[in-house]
RNA sequence: GGCGGCGUAGCUCAGUUGGUGAGAGUGCUCGACUCAUAAUCGAGAGGUCGUCGGUUCGAGUCCGACCGCCGCUACCA
């Protein structure tokens, strides 16, 4: 039994909740729900980072505090995860108090550590990127990423020593090869580092929707360095040094390849800098792209998931993004792919082995189940599929693990073919088959929870079983043989309505 | 320019340290069945494993070159 702290990167509450923001949040969820059946204690935080220029700005615009703002930005990302079934143990909103206490006092031992100094720093300012630009990096004079005029600024910055934490850093990577995956985004952030670390500005004069640095009060952090910090905050630094001691740094973050710098960079360096140990793990994954083309506001090809809850359901929506794309590279998201995957694998085999299981034991036994025999044909694929299915879950690949699960529906669909239980007469024999599949469909309901948690307890229910599936242990629950003899088994409407 | 990655059936992808005739799901065709959500089961068609060359008894799997796509990074403008 372990530790388990899962996180999502808070979210940006300049945007509202798209399915790339859900991508995340419901592979995070997938593997919270997984771990919680493995029996470890699991620590799950997402959240929303609400500093910085951009908001003060936007709140200005729509005539709000910046509060306001975030407050009104931050709900709705609340209330998808709300949608989406997200089990979060906490959300973290960088403007609260506690974070506020947490962000001073780690920045406080960075500083009293010897690795923040202050300096003036003068150039071209992005404020969409909220970064500074060096002339070199500019098109046409114009920012590289917004294609949009900068601004000239000048303020007293404190910087960060990054650059002292170049070997360190290589060390950290070498020393801990399955850190930061995949591969290729491991080779991509080692590349940043052995090409060379400059010292980085981490506060900003200029404005005051910040963290304010507690030794200089015309400063406020800049929005990047807080942000981080919330894992830590949550985790308990500052707060509760026993709660902090048992979660970190067993920590696993989650994120999109383009914050992949803040995340596999900076913010091991600054752990180190406050003398804290780096993250257990980092899982960077791709752009959920739409017909090849990445999803953005001004291409307006955003998809909310709202809209697709709405068609396909909470279960349909969370199976989609867990199953079709593979936790890593880039991921092709198409309205017809999401129809086949739900037709194929939730209508078509889960629902429908359901759906002839039950009516078949109605029909057979009178609707009440008969018990799976130990040595059924089908135990042993249902331990390789709770093994290869495990195995999957532990590599951060919910499409394997999904993948694995779903033999043993298939495999069950052509032992009832083999067996044809609806034309033989009842008896022993009836029995025996129907036991063994009324046994796969109490497993499938175990393994498959993570991703389908609605229907699964349903399934669970119509199978005579009480409780609660998430309440289910892999190590004791996930055996072949527990479904008991002499349970009422009940029909029902499709799990899964076929779609068109 | 440097570093890294990718290119395998219509589609999405698996293919450990090179070794029986190259796989899965999905889609398509045909057949079976009818308990079930026009679901399911079986069979089949479909790939010169980006191209060329090399190492080897033997390469999708190693080496080199090239083509195409992508990521990070640098520089010139």
């Amino acid at each position: 039994m372990g530790h388990f702290f899962v996180t999502t990167p808070i979210f940006y509450v300049n945007d509202v909740p798209h399915i790339g923001h859900a991508y995340t949040t419901v592979t995070a969820d997938a593997l919270a729900r997984w771990h919680r059946l493995a029996g470890d204690e699991v620590f799950f935080l997402t959240g929303t980072d609400e500093y910085g220029l951009k908001i003060q700005r936007a709140a200005e615009d729509n005539g709000r505090t910046p509060q306001e703002h975030a407050d009104i930005t931050s709900a709705r990302f609340r209330e998808t995860w709300d949608l989406l079934q997200i089990t979060n143990d906490d959300y973290i909103r960088t403007t609260e108090e506690r974070h506020r206490l947490t962000v001073q006092k780690l920045l406080q031992r960075v500083y009293d550590n010897g690795f923040i100094y202050s300096d003036t720093y003068e150039g071209p300012y992005c404020v969409p990127c909220e970064a500074y630009y060096t002339e070199a990096e500019l098109n046409d004079g114009l920012c590289p990423i917004h294609d949009r005029p900068v601004e000239e600024m000048k303020e007293a910055n404190y910087f960060f020593k990054l650059s002292e934490f170049e070997q360190p850093l290589i060390d950290w990577y070498e020393a801990n090869p399955e850190a930061v995956g995949p591969d290729v985004r491991r080779n991509e952030a080692l590349g940043i580092i052995t090409q060379g670390l400059r010292d980085i500005s981490i506060t900003r004069s200029s404005l005051d929707w910040g963290v304010p640095v507690p030794w200089d009060d015309d400063h406020v952090f800049y929005v990047w360095y807080d942000a981080l910090i919330n894992y830590a905050t949550a985790a308990g630094f500052g707060s509760d040094d026993d709660r902090f001691a048992e979660w970190w740094p067993h920590v696993h973050h989650l994120l999109a390849k383009d914050i992949l710098r803040f995340h596999c960079v900076y913010w091991p360096a600054m752990l180190m800098a406050a003398g804290l140990e780096p993250p257990k793990a980092l899982s960077v994954h791709g752009y959920l792209q739409v017909g090849g083309a990445k999803m953005s506001k001004t291409t307006a090809n955003q998809i909310f998931p709202a809209e697709l809850v709405d068609e396909f359901g909470v279960d349909g929506f969370r199976y989609h993004f867990l199953r079709d794309n593979s936790f890593g590279p880039d991921g092709d998201f198409s309205h017809e792919g999401m129809l086949e995957r739900f037709n194929a694998d939730l209508a078509n085999n889960f629902g429908n082995l359901v759906s002839r299981v039950t009516t078949v034991v109605d029909k057979k036994c009178d609707g009440i189940g008969p018990a799976p025999r130990p040595d059924s044909p089908l135990a042993s694929v249902a331990a390789e599929v709770v093994r290869d299915s495990a195995a999957a879950w532990e590599a951060i690949s919910p499409s394997r693990a999904l993948e694995h699960t779903w033999r043993l529906l298939r495999e069950t669909n052509a032992f009832l073919e083999a067996n044809v239980p609806w034309k033989a007469d009842p008896g022993p024999e009836v029995d025996a088959v129907l036991g063994d599949a009324l046994e796969v469909v109490r497993l499938a309901c175990i393994l498959a929870s993570p991703a389908i948690p609605n229907a699964t307890q349903a399934a669970w229910e119509r199978i005579g079983l009480s409780g609660q599936v998430t309440d289910q242990r892999i190590a004791d629950d996930a055996v072949w043989g527990l479904y008991p003899a002499g349970l009422t088994v009940a029909k029902g409407d499709p799990l899964f309505p076929r779609l068109k």
